[in-house]
DNA sequence: GTAGGGTTAG
């Protein structure tokens, strides 16, 4: 239609800008605006109120406010109503109440749609007693609930997560349309509660009532959270039977639901009928894709979305963050790094996603850069950048930085806590454990759930059995994961028994053992040397529960059997392993070896061990040492040559302790400590009494280097775990436990030594290697030499 | 001129 052809009368205008709006069509209403300039009905108000309500639409706020501001006195309490559920529908909360209010002022009389449109402003839960001021009025007002009103009251309470009384205005409308049970529905879902929803959504089906496609898009979205998979499908047949598969947001939603339950070739199938895709559909496979691990599945769609020319938006690029995080792929990250400069699409969400990406690629400097050039860092961005450091063996620095964030005035939450939480137990440092566990209860975080379990985890982690013990026993609602955190708490000390019979609790008490359980407590056999019980467990796993092994089960059967001195067997169970033995495996075999000098099986593991992993250098310390074991030079020598032509580094040993506040860490030879010659005399002196008092001969097999044997004597006594003890010998008092922790095994001439200080000067000694714990008392150590 | 639905993060 053009302005010239056909003499225009001002009532066309609504309606034509009405469809502008529902197309969201900002070029046609500019153009339909610039018409009614020319026929001059551009002060006529019902004309300028649809104009407000089409920039509104289009995202163009500010030019319907500058349109609502130029009506001045002319202005109708339609033009109100329009700016007021304008600025609510654009999440401009403060803005609509503020006109609200201004429109009271002006003694403009409401009615029900500058209700609706103020209680909309009100699903801000920081406006919610507004909304129940809003709420009064009316009910002083009228006996009855006009229906847009009262499904209006109901959003505003569920959204501010108040779903009984949202319940409460659902059961008191006589007369409910689809909207009122559609709201109550997807009130139920924001507020987490999914079963809820779905019991609701049954309801709706027995009542007969209408379901449309927003309850199944609700019901669905629910079903997915819970990760019900054949209710999901039997909706999904559902809906296909009422034709409703080929709605746009169903097949989205459908899509989502089953990646959310893992089954992403459902959700391809999906996917590949859609007749039509938006960007919403690529987004959520893309998603899906990388949720469930097929990391190079959503980098290769996202190819398909740039060649074919599709909209990218941030939370796209989101998922597929998520992707290189999940392959470790830092040239991946670098190049959606790029391509997020060049769009500019930057949004706080990416830049906290590329430094936890960062981070866990291992590229701790740029996740540290891209951390620093935040300008407005929220707790999650702290958040991420603390496990970076964490999951980099940078606990230190994790921790350091926790500090930093609370000088900075962030709040710390429940996420934030528990990553403080994960860097305090690897660096074994008590205080700080115990420091969170102080935060955790002053702010009033419950005891349950996550945070119970890893502050059992941060407890058996710093040696502290006795305290992981008595946060289980706190605890009243178990779930296999707690039962898990304290059979692993129990494994790592080595109280296998114990481990035992909590399993039992757990079982009689009606719970079902998972993988991780079962990891759990053939972990806590084999650290006990409970072998029977182990491979008992390892038969149950599958008769009883149904369980198919993972690997990590294998390789503890492997030690349990290397444990009993059934090397033969160790080497046959892996033989006929279903799958391919993978490096842990080997590594178990190739430990038993080591322990009854079985050279032959010995060389196969070791063989194995270097070829599965090559870049490794723990493997090769680790086959070096048996080598050297064993006394054969020439092929330590070799892993030596092999390990300094790939590259490859041997991690310095550190052992550390924390005496009051202070962390004293030690490598091997280490000099700089301010006390280093009394504790190089101390050494000494603990040496000289073992040997004439305990008959401690130094085992210089463990020096894997070609030297004099009063030279490898002498590296022994650099050890960091003996500078450690002798340390602790010196600054705390006698009866004192001493805690220590090393980044590496202990090795087996300071196990000795270890064993023998206990004894003769009596002092029980802990010390956590990256294994495991060792407790020495009385000449004995709780791994039972085995380790 | 009013209301309800789908995709991202520590």
């Amino acid at each position: 239609m053009r302005a010239s052809d056909v003499p225009l009368d001002a009532h066309t205008f609504p309606s034509v800008l009405k469809a502008c709006s529902l197309l969201a069509n900002l070029d046609c209403g500019s153009e339909v605006h610039g018409f009614a300039v020319k026929c001059g009905f551009d002060s006529t108000v019902f004309v300028v109120n649809s104009l407000v309500a089409m920039y509104a639409k289009c995202d163009r706020i500010d030019e319907a406010r500058q349109l609502f501001d130029r009506m001045i006195d002319k202005k109708d309490v339609v033009s109100w109503n329009s700016i007021i559920s304008a600025y609510s529908a654009n999440g401009q909360s403060r803005e609509a109440i503020n006109i609200f209010r201004e429109m009271n002022k002006a003694g403009v009389a409401v009615n029900s749609y500058t209700i609706v449109g103020a209680l909309q402003a009100c699903e801000d839960p920081s406006f919610v007693k507004l909304g129940e001021a809003i709420h009064g009025v009316i009910l002083k007002a009228d006996q009855q609930l006009e229906l847009y009103v009262a499904n209006a009251l109901l959003v505003m309470y569920s959204s501010c997560g108040r779903i009984d009384d949202a319940l409460g205005i659902f059961h008191g409308i006589n007369e409910k349309d689809n909207v009122s049970w559609n709201s109550m529905l997807s009130g139920f879902i924001q507020n987490e509660l999914y079963t809820e929803a779905v019991e609701f959504f049954h309801e709706m089906c027995e009542m007969s009532l209408k379901i449309d496609e927003v309850s199944h898009v609700s019901v669905l979205s629910a079903l997915g959270r819970l990760g019900n998979l054949s209710n999901g499908m039997e909706v999904h047949a559902y809906a296909a039977k009422r034709g409703l598969v080929s709605n746009l947001q169903i097949a989205n939603t459908l899509m989502d639901m089953y990646a959310k339950c893992g089954n992403v070739s459902y959700m391809g199938q999906v996917f590949f009928n859609m007749a039509y895709k938006d960007f919403i559909s690529w987004t959520t496979v893309i998603a899906g894709n990388a949720q469930n691990s097929s990391y190079s599945e959503a980098l290769e769609l996202f190819r398909k979305v740039q060649s074919e020319g599709i909209k990218v938006d941030c939370m796209m690029i989101g998922s597929i963050l998520l992707a290189c995080g999940g392959l470790k792929s830092v040239s991946h990250t670098k190049q959606i790094h790029n391509y997020i400069i060049r769009r500019g699409l930057f949004d706080l969400v990416l830049e906290n996603s590329l430094v936890d990406v960062y981070g866990e690629c291992g590229e701790i400097n740029y996740a540290s850069q891209m951390f620093e050039t935040i300008k407005n860092k929220d707790v999650v961005s702290w958040t991420s950048m603390v496990s970076s450091f964490s999951c980099n063996g940078l606990a230190n620095e994790a921790l350091k930085l926790s500090h930093r964030m609370g000088e900075a005035g962030i709040e710390l939450d429940l996420v934030a806590l528990l990553s403080v939480l994960s860097a305090s137990a690897s660096l074994s440092t008590l205080k700080a454990g115990k420091e969170v566990h102080g935060l955790f209860i002053r702010k009033g975080f419950p005891l349950e759930r996550s945070s119970a379990s890893s502050l059992i985890d941060m407890y058996a982690r710093c040696g502290t059995v006795e305290n992981a013990c008595k946060i289980f026993d706190y605890v009243g609602n178990r779930d296999i994961v707690l039962y898990t955190s304290m059979i692993n708490a129990y494994g790592m000390h080595g109280q296998g028994k114990k481990a035992i019979s909590l399993f039992e609790k757990m079982i009689s008490s009606g719970l079902v053992p998972d993988h991780i359980t079962y990891l759990a407590l053939l972990y806590s056999c084999s650290h006990s040397g409970l072998i029977n019980e182990g491979i008992e467990f390892f038969r149950t796993m599958k008769s009883d529960y149904q369980l198919e092994p993972w690997t990590e089960h294998y390789a503890c059967v492997v030690d349990l059997l290397g444990r009993a001195n059934c090397v033969d067997d160790a080497y046959n169970f892996v033989k006929d392993m279903p799958i391919e033995p993978p490096s842990v495996v080997w590594c178990a075999l190739l430990g038993a070896c080591r322990v009854h000098s079985n050279f032959e099986i010995g060389e196969i593991a070791a063989r194995k061990l270097l070829e599965l992993e090559p870049q490794n250098p723990g493997n090769h310390v680790l086959v070096s040492n048996v080598f050297a074991a064993m006394g054969r030079w020439k092929d330590v020598d070799e892993v030596r040559m092999r390990m300094s032509s790939l590259g490859l580094k041997k991690k310095p040993a550190c052992s550390w302790i924390e005496i009051g506040n202070k962390i004293h860490a030690f490598r091997v030879q280490d000099k700089s400590h301010p006390q280093s010659i009394e504790i190089y005399s101390k050494v000494s002196q603990i040496t000289e009494r073992l040997e004439k008092e305990g008959g401690y001969l130094a085992d210089t097999k463990f020096v894997l280097h070609n030297m004099t044997e009063e030279e490898k004597k002498k590296m022994l006594y650099g050890h960091s775990e003996r500078l450690t003890i002798a340390y602790a010998l010196i600054v705390t008092s006698p009866g004192v436990p001493i805690r220590i922790t090393k980044n590496l095994r202990v090795c087996g001439d300071c196990h000795t030594f270890t064993k023998l200080v206990s004894k003769f000067i009596e002092r029980e000694i802990i010390v956590r290697d990256a294994n495991r714990f060792h407790h020495f008392k009385n000449g004995r150590c709780s791994c039972g030499d085995f380790w």
